[in-house]
RNA sequence: GUGGUCAUAGCUCAGUUGGUUAGAGCGCCAGUUUGUGGUACUGGAGGUCGUCGGUUCGAUCCCGAUUGUCCACCCCA
């Protein structure tokens, strides 16, 4: 027998562990609820038409694919297929990959059962064949928010809100909101004369964070830019303050495109929305996101003094049905936390050390086989109180006893033996100063807090 | 998919210029204290040095392969 083990990028979940993720987890999913959210779960499984075509020729490689059940490869010739050709043959079904997806098919399926605007969180894992490496999993939670089918960018600015409270509940103030809009690339890219590498030029300026302007200006010209379309491009990346005398630049600057007009629009009503509330957030022409997807507005938050990726992405979509056949148009805008790095980044920055967890409040401790059934209706008289409460299972020696209930970091051991039980009492010990004092059994609990 | 790194006790890591009994700290178990813990002292258990092969009289150490880890690229939370 080999030793035992997980499969890479997979991870187990101690209970001290647990504990700080049910933390974030719990903070994220009552701010959301506290916005009117309404919780939806999918399969851990789709088919996988569902996902094959959603996420690029490159997501596809990503996916977990799941082998058919009995003999798979009964029927078929094998000497006439190539391994692409062979998976959807002996493979219908996938791990998900994101929450979006699963969300769209949720949608395309239940159209008529859903009132719009349709506010739904999801708080669930996902996996990716990915190479795992610093904050990168093979398996790790999302936690999603979308609303569908409105374009008030009264959305934009809740989810704004909602960054600000999660991060400050969680106690993490190192983060900066970078915001930009699809509109804008899409101006920039006009006003360069470069239309037909939008695509391309994005990925680059992207990547601004990490090869710098230089860099980027040199990997522009790579494709066949000249100098002066180029210095247009980067233009787009010295403004970062969000505010409306910025806004007003680039529009004088990309004057006269087609697509600047709604992205001014749109910022200049996000700023008044959010009030003087712009703590945190910047205007990063660089930002771009991936997914093609989106169309207008554009979130990611990163951490500012841990070295990570993103801890949450975002943005808003003009037709998140379209590839399920839906003829009526689904608009909308979501944001997804990624709780695995904000945990990663928390531990990191030292954030749990003020929280200690404590698995239960009371011990009882009894010292012989009769103290235990003694001690049964009063610890229901403790949980009834809202107290974590257990009895040891044996009679053990009691340091055995102490000593477990130093490793639960548990504040209150009630010992029970001979003498407690002839007199109907019980002793109560603090195990955080030391402090120990017998009482009757009916107002015993009174002296616990 | 590409490149690099590392793999020794439950955990974090020493170490051997290739030589016979492989170490430390923490953790765990027991005792000092037969009903009083978190401190202290004493003792104990636990490793075929990732796996397979090669070189050698001899390999945990050198070489090769393989698996896994961590990191970077691509991409992403």
């Amino acid at each position: 027998m080999s030793k035992p083990s997980i499969p890479q990028g997979t991870r187990d979940f101690s209970p001290e562990l647990m504990a700080k993720r049910k933390f974030i987890l719990n903070t994220i999913e009552n701010v959301y609820q506290s916005f009117g959210f309404m919780q939806l779960e999918t399969p851990a499984m789709e088919n996988l038409s569902t996902l094959t075509g959603k996420y690029g020729n490159e997501g596809d490689q990503l996916l977990f694919k799941i082998l058919n059940s009995g003999d798979y490869l009964k029927d078929l010739a094998l000497e006439t297929l190539d391994s692409k050709s062979l998976i959807p043959k002996i493979a219908e079904k996938g791990l998900r990959y994101d929450l979006t997806v699963p969300l769209a098919r949720f949608v395309a399926m239940h159209r008529h059962e859903i009132s719009f605007p349709f506010k739904r969180y999801q708080i669930q894992p996902v996996w990716r064949a990915d190479r795992p490496q610093k904050g990168r999993y093979r398996e790790f939670w999302q936690c999603d928010a979308d609303v569908l089918g409105t374009d008030s960018l009264l959305c934009e600015a809740d989810f704004i809100k909602i960054y600000q409270t999660v991060f400050s509940k969680l106690g993490l103030h190192d983060y900066e909101i970078r915001i930009n809009h699809r509109k804008l690339l899409e101006a920039v890219c006009e006003k360069a004369d470069a239309k037909q590498h939008f695509r391309t030029i994005t990925i680059i300026i992207d990547k601004a964070d990490k090869i710098g302007i230089d860099g980027v200006a040199k990997e522009l010209g790579s494709i066949g830019l000249d100098a002066a379309q180029v210095q247009t491009v980067l233009s787009l990346l010295n403004k970062k303050e969000l505010s409306k005398q910025t806004i007003e630049a680039f529009s004088k600057d990309l004057s006269g495109t087609e697509s600047i007009g709604k992205a001014i629009e749109d910022l200049n009503k996000l700023i008044d929305l959010c009030g003087n509330n712009l703590k945190q957030i910047v205007l990063d022409g660089s930002l771009a996101r991936g997914l093609d997807y989106y169309t207008a507005c554009i979130f990611e938050v990163v951490p500012t003094s841990v070295k990570m990726g993103s801890i949450s992405g975002g943005g808003r979509y003009d037709n998140l049905t379209e590839v399920f056949g839906l003829k009526e148009k689904v608009s909308g805008i979501g944001i997804s936390f990624g709780i695995d790095r904000l945990y990663d980044v928390m531990e990191e920055l030292q954030l749990f050390v003020g929280q200690t967890s404590s698995f239960a409040d009371v011990l009882f401790c009894p010292m012989d086989e009769e103290a235990i059934s003694y001690c049964l209706p009063l610890a229901d008289i403790c949980r009834e109180k809202g107290f974590k409460t257990e009895i040891y299972p044996s009679p053990s020696k009691l340091k055995k006893q102490l000593d477990y209930a130093n490793s639960k970091n548990i504040k209150w051991a009630i010992i029970v033996g001979e003498s407690e039980i002839e007199k109907r009492e019980v002793s109560i010990k603090n195990l955080v100063d030391g402090n120990q004092q017998t009482s009757d059994i009916v107002d015993f609990v009174d002296l616990i807090h």
